[in-house]
DNA sequence: AACCCGGGGCG
DNA sequence: CGCCCAGGGTT
């Protein structure tokens, strides 16, 4: 049977019917007790599906309580600086997702209410097309299917997809088939179920079928060589080598720090000049190894080069040269850092510690 | 369609 | 190490 063979028996309103009633029954008995859950709001909802794009479940909950506590309401975000939202969204990754959160925030503040259909959602800044189809289901009701990085693999081996699920092809039919799935009496709940599903039990690695409640529909069920080849994915590209230099400069219990600027690798995050002082400055030397750091598109291997200005006046200058800013250590860890910095803080504040000695 | 953008956990 | 994670924006 060919592809399209598999698709069109995976259409079939009987054969989806019975998946859809399963995978209700098996989530109603199997759900995750998660905080926005508990308690369902927009706003709520809102954020757990920002602050989990790319980012597991696990990592999300603290982050997502934190970021409740620290802004309560869309009035308490939208009226925050965005280096109050940064420095709440430290350590979380992809920071560009916090910024655009604060810029959505002040557009519903501005027009007094949340969106109220998909349609409207999607048009927000960082609300893309499974965002948009996972707030409007969970949240409003609203009869669309969200199709994440779970629910391609769910329905890629449900229905045997063999394209490329990030092709346009494969998204395609990864889309007809999830539209075909979905139970337009309870959206939310069934999006929610596809994507527990493969969280839980349609795991990437070790697919537990035997407890699976779409084993008796599903086209690889049981069959480990289906499965663990599905779904195709393009393949990525590896991460580009880049050498980082971080001039850490102080004056007693001041430090040079930067801004970065408003695009590229952390954003207006605050990290250390990348170009050294004069030589005016006494080199503190490398008093640690260089660190390595991987991102998505880049493997890091950052050193910390440290340095002692002979006055406070210099510093000042050192830090005019390169457009930066002159601040206390305690200073610096009120700000948004890169983990990369606050992987390295305990030794940094030893270069603190040492030049407060010399 | 390809590229950019973080960080962590797991086999 | 490689892979994946409740992806979106830009070019």
């Amino acid at each position: 049977m060919n592809d399209q063979g598999f698709l069109q028996n995976s259409l079939d309103p009987k054969r989806t019917t019975v998946a859809q009633k399963a995978l209700r029954t098996w989530y109603l008995g199997h759900a995750r007790d998660l905080p926005w859950r508990s308690e369902p709001s927009l706003y709520g909802t809102w954020l757990s599906e920002i602050m989990l794009q790319q980012t597991r479940v696990e990592t999300g909950v603290p982050k997502w309580h934190a970021f409740r506590e620290a802004f309560p309401s869309v009035a308490d975000l939208a009226r925050a600086t965005e280096d109050e939202v940064l420095k709440a969204w430290e350590g979380l990754g992809y920071y560009r997702r916090a910024r655009l959160l604060h810029r959505a925030a002040k557009a519903i503040h501005e027009a007094g209410d949340f969106p109220s259909t998909h349609a409207e959602w999607l048009a927000l800044p960082g609300i893309g097309p499974y965002t948009a189809a996972a707030i409007a289901s969970i949240g409003l009701g609203e009869a669309v299917a969200a199709v994440d990085g779970n629910v391609q693999r769910v329905v890629a081996r449900w229905a045997g997809i063999r394209q490329a699920v990030d092709s346009k092809d494969g998204a395609r039919a990864v889309g007809l088939v999830a539209d075909a799935l979905l139970d337009t009496n309870h959206p939310g709940d069934h999006n929610q179920a596809v994507m527990e599903l493969g969280a839980l039990v349609c795991t990437p690695r070790a697919a537990q079928c035997g407890t699976c409640p779409l084993a008796a529909t599903c086209t690889s069920a049981g069959r480990e060589e289906a499965w663990t080849n599905l779904p195709v994915k393009q393949p990525k590209k590896k991460p580009v080598p880049w050498d980082l230099d971080w001039h850490v400069a102080t004056c007693g219990d001041l430090v040079v720090v930067v801004q970065r600027p408003d695009s590229g690798v952390w954003a207006k995050m605050w990290t250390f000049p990348e170009g050294p002082p004069s030589n005016r400055f006494a080199a503190l030397g490398l008093l640690f190894d260089p660190v390595t750091h991987i991102l998505s598109h880049r493997r890091i291997t950052a050193s910390f080069h440290g340095w002692q200005a002979p006055d406070e006046a210099s510093l000042r200058s050192y830090a005019d040269e390169v457009a930066a800013y002159v601040m206390t250590w305690e200073e610096l860890g009120a700000l948004a850092r890169p983990r990369l910095l606050t992987k390295m803080w305990e030794e940094l504040s030893d270069v603190w510690t040492a030049s407060e000695r010399a």
